[in-house]
Parts: C-alpha cells; structure tokens; sequence
DNA sequence: AACGCATTCAACCGCTCATAA
DNA sequence: GTTATGAGCGGTTGAATGCGT
C-alpha cells in the first residue's frame, strides 16, 4: 500500500487508516453521497472526494466481495470481458459484489501471468512453434479473420505447459496437421478487422458454454490453447515479426486475434 | 534468518463524458 | 453553442506480501 503523506493542498494521499474509514463509512451511512467533491470536508476527511468515492466504491461500500472468485465468476468474468473488452465497469456490474477495479486488477493478473509464461516457454524453444508451422497450416491463418477452438476456460489457460509444445510440434505436418476447421475466410475483411481497437484478450470459444466445435477432438491439446486472442497485451509481442515466414502472417496474427495470443500470450 | 525477486491489489492520475448554467 | 464542474472510467503506480534461494 502507498504510504499516506500530505500534498501541498494540505489533502491526505495514500492508504486509508481505520479512522478515515469508519468517518467515510458513518457519513455515507447517514446522509449519503450527495456530492463527492464536498463530501469530505462535511465527513472531516482530509481527502479528496475522489478518493473517497474511490475508498467507498471499492471497500467500504456494504456488500463488496474481495478475493477468492469462484468458477462461476470467472467464467462470468471471461465472457464479459470477450463480449465488451476492457469495459471493467460494464463488467463489474454484471458481478454482483465485485468492483471494476477488482475485475481489471484481477484479469491483469491473470493476463501477466499467461504472458511471462508463454514468453519463457518460446525463449526456450529456439525452434519456435511459427517455424515449426507447416506451409499449410501457415496457409490457413493467411486468409482468415476468425479463427476458431475449442472452448477454453482461463483455468485451461493457465495451466498451459511446455508440454503442450512439444505436442504441438510432434504434430506439426503430419497428417494430424493442425487445421483451424472451418473458418470463416476473407483477406479484406481481415484487415478491416485488425483496426478493431481494444479487443478483448479471450477469444469467443474462451466463452464458457460456447464452445465452437472447431476443435472438436477434445484431446486436441491445440484445442486447449488455442484461445488466446491479440490484445493489448500481446500487441508488444505482435511487433517483433521476427518469427513470421512473412508480413501478411504477422497481420493474420493480429486480425485472427487468437493466434498472436495462442503463441505469445 | 536474510535477501531479492515476483505478485497482488489499493490507490492515484489523467482523461472523457454528462449535465447544468 | 460554450464553458465549468462533477462523476466515472481505464491505465498505471508502488507498498505490502509471498515465495524461492
């Protein structure tokens, strides 16, 4: 936590103490929230009012949850977040309970952590998966603006391991060459698609109970991973082309969205 | 036990949007 | 139509905590 010190507006930053806390809880109780800017100094608080609606809406305010999300959450969560992108309030409101704050912390963490695991993986995998890719296989993400898997829950995510490339480039061009199935093809509207700011991080088949059938093998373990999807997480890793057999694969990377994902996030 | 690195999450900041004057 | 103000949102920061060595 920030350690509390003064501004030179004479306002109090940093962690709340007990006291501030049981002022702004009595106040809110009492008379409400009425304005957030003059609240403070009718509650007796040394702060601003935004951090006070802040503290509120996200700790003292009855009935927040914290911590510990349950299966159903996180499902809730991933769907959500599918559907309307970084939308953290949009989505907190569908979880009872739960803050935007929470919910953005929660699945920034969650995409960090997918992130560094898979970027240790490929430092480790000096032949990378992309090369490994068979011409065909590269072939079929050229053209198309959604690609997709099987359904792919986060916790299928995260427990994504090494174990998971070597099975992957076991396969890769053999007869049981990975094919995306299929996909709905079209090298313009790709492109277009690729301008779409702010996508979400799960792909649409990461939705619970949406499961899209393309993989339907469910011992595919490509399956299992294939629903990772650009996004601003993986857009750092989107840059480096280094690994792409040519430009339009790296853009595919991105139009297809779950691709780039699939190997870097 | 001590240290350093990684992770978590409360809190802050800057921006946009809505609304009233 | 313009400006001022408050509320809300999303991105970022940094202290506390956890964990491995």
């Amino acid at each position: 936590m920030r350690t509390p010190f003064i501004d030179k507006n004479g306002l109090k930053k940093g962690a709340w103490s007990e006291e501030e806390d049981n002022k702004l809880r009595a106040y809110i109780l009492r008379y409400g929230h009425w304005n957030w800017r003059l609240l403070p100094k009718f509650a007796g608080l040394a702060r601003c009012g935004k951090s006070c609606r802040l503290r509120w809406l996200n700790y003292l305010k009855p009935g927040v949850k914290r911590g510990n999300y349950s299966k159903e959450e996180e499902d809730l969560i991933a769907k959500l977040h599918h559907q309307l992108g970084n939308k953290w309030s949009a989505i907190a409101a569908k979880l009872p309970g739960r803050t935007d704050n929470e919910i953005k912390n929660y699945c920034h963490t969650r995409l960090k952590k997918r992130s560094k695991r898979m970027s240790d993986l490929m430092n480790r995998q000096p032949d990378n998966l992309v090369q490994k890719q068979s011409s065909e296989e590269i072939s079929v993400f050229k053209n198309c603006k959604e690609v997709s898997s099987s359904a792919c829950s986060w916790q299928k995510l995260d427990n994504f391991q090494a174990s998971d490339i070597n099975i992957l480039e076991s396969s890769s061009g053999s007869s049981n060459s990975w094919n995306p199935g299929p996909v709905n093809c079209d090298s313009e509207d790709s492109a277009s698609s690729s301008r779409e700011p702010k996508r979400s991080f799960l792909s649409e088949e990461t939705v619970p109970g949406e499961a899209s059938g393309i993989f339907q093998d469910q011992n595919d373990e490509r399956g299992s991973i294939a629903g990772f999807e650009g996004n601003f997480w993986s857009e750092p890793f989107l840059v480096d082309t280094h690994y792409c057999p040519d430009d339009s694969f790296a853009i595919t990377l991105d139009e297809g969205g779950f691709f780039s994902a699939y190997l870097f996030a």
